[in-house]
DNA sequence: GCCGCGATTTGACCGGCGTCAAAGCCCCCG
DNA sequence: CGGGGGCTTTGACGCCGGTCAAATCGCGGC
């Protein structure tokens, strides 16, 4: 054990040489040397789909990064109704740091790898690189932006304005030209976490979809998720009306 | 100038040592010595009671700490409906760090005395005192927590649920035994903003105090902004139905 | 192919909250 | 003391989106 730490501190460790979220997670302010300290604390998870990777009002023992696949961040009230509070894509941190117990519960939206930590260990590691610390300010910042952006959408746009912001973060994130010249996107989850997302319901997101289905601006293949946005422009406008 | 640099090296500039909000900002993590490096870009300024801080869309020049009064953080569609995504309080940082256009608009909520920085030197600032940025990052990660509480308000709550929330927040915040037996608070804001806070309308805010002052759970004091918290384990079971 | 089960869509209905409007209240100012 | 303007309350009404229910679709197993 001291003599592996050792040896990688010079060299880094193999396991996250070849980590897919390399260079887009926290680990990318630490030089190969310094990949030890996090690989020392650091064991790697699989966590099949609709797991969870912990619940809200646990004791909050473990933080992670996200390898490769989803997770969802929900907060939910003492009747069961729920929020999706956040989505959490490969390179993202998850967990809530210093804070001694859960108040979200964390789940995997399709089968999803990790790489979990000890929160105490791991904030330790934190304090002793300003650089990783400076990198996790950064997305945090990211993440408040995020959120004050759906505090807007949560409480003042309509199921229509809300469905067409969705889309259209989706033609950003995933979107890809399609043959026809629209552009085709990704849709990775089911209409019921869409609406949790979006604070909706699972039959008003449907009948908005199937509208503008009808209106021609998207374009369902069948028997797939995702879909094809015909007519970008019209999500444009119905997300920002004059 | 310099020579100022040089003197409040070694003792804290006057400002800074009796300024109100020292001790509950950022500023609390500098040495009294290192204090001149954020004297040396600081200004003090004096917010009248409904002026704006900036706004959404400017050019993103200035950040600053609250000393003394109330700021509302404010987030907006194209066609004018608006959202209050954060509120500040003595201490409590304003700004959008690294972020070269602002998105949200600031303003204050009754006079509001500021110590601003320009942006771009209160970056460096950060990056030479780890200290400072490692508070920064702790407030922001638990700013990031209130506003996904507040999402899953905006998403899921009823209007009745949300405003029981929010006075109880308010309890908490500055809530003080009341003769009766029940709790003072006070309600700093306008019905109109907290309907902004709330995601509702003025007229749905002002409907359920009504009604939670006919169901005896709170008591208003004729021509004042606050009132009397009567019952609130009446208010803990609205937010937390069965 | 056929069945069964979950996800999605569609329909009918209704209630909460937004909208529009008017009245009331408070405070400032003359 | 009276008038005016802004904030708040109250009322009437309509619509959006939630609820309940049923039909349809998609897919895997046998």
């Amino acid at each position: 054990m001291l003599l592996q730490d050792r040896t990688s501190a010079s060299c880094a460790p193999a396991r996250c040489l070849s980590c897919k979220a390399r260079g887009n997670s926290l680990c990318a302010a630490m030089a190969d040397g310094e990949l030890s300290a996090l690989h020392a604390i650091g064991r790697r998870r699989n966590l099949p789909a609709g797991q969870a990777f912990n619940w809200a009002g646990d004791r909050n023992h473990h933080c992670a990064t996200v390898v490769e696949g989803m997770l969802k961040v929900t907060a939910s009230t003492s009747d069961g109704r729920e929020q999706i509070v956040g989505l959490l894509f490969p390179g993202d941190f998850v967990g809530e740091l210093f804070a001694d117990d859960a108040t979200l519960t964390v789940s995997a939206l399709c089968e999803t790898d990790l790489c979990t930590y000890p929160r105490a260990a791991f904030e330790r590691t934190l304090e002793d690189h300003p650089r990783m610390e400076r990198l996790l300010l950064r997305r945090t910042l990211l993440a408040l932006g995020d959120a004050r952006g759906r505090m807007l959408a949560l409480g003042r746009r309509n199921a229509r304005e809300r469905i067409a912001g969705f889309l259209l973060d989706l033609v950003e994130r995933t979107g890809r030209p399609a043959a026809n010249g629209g552009t085709r996107i990704a849709i990775p989850i089911s209409r019921g976490e869409m609406a949790d997302y979006l604070g909706l319901t699972i039959e008003t997101v449907s009948r908005q979809l199937s509208q503008l289905k009808a209106a021609g601006i998207l374009a369902f293949a069948k028997g797939d998720r995702g879909c094809t946005v015909l007519r970008e422009a019209s999500l444009q406008a119905i997300l920002n009306p004059a």
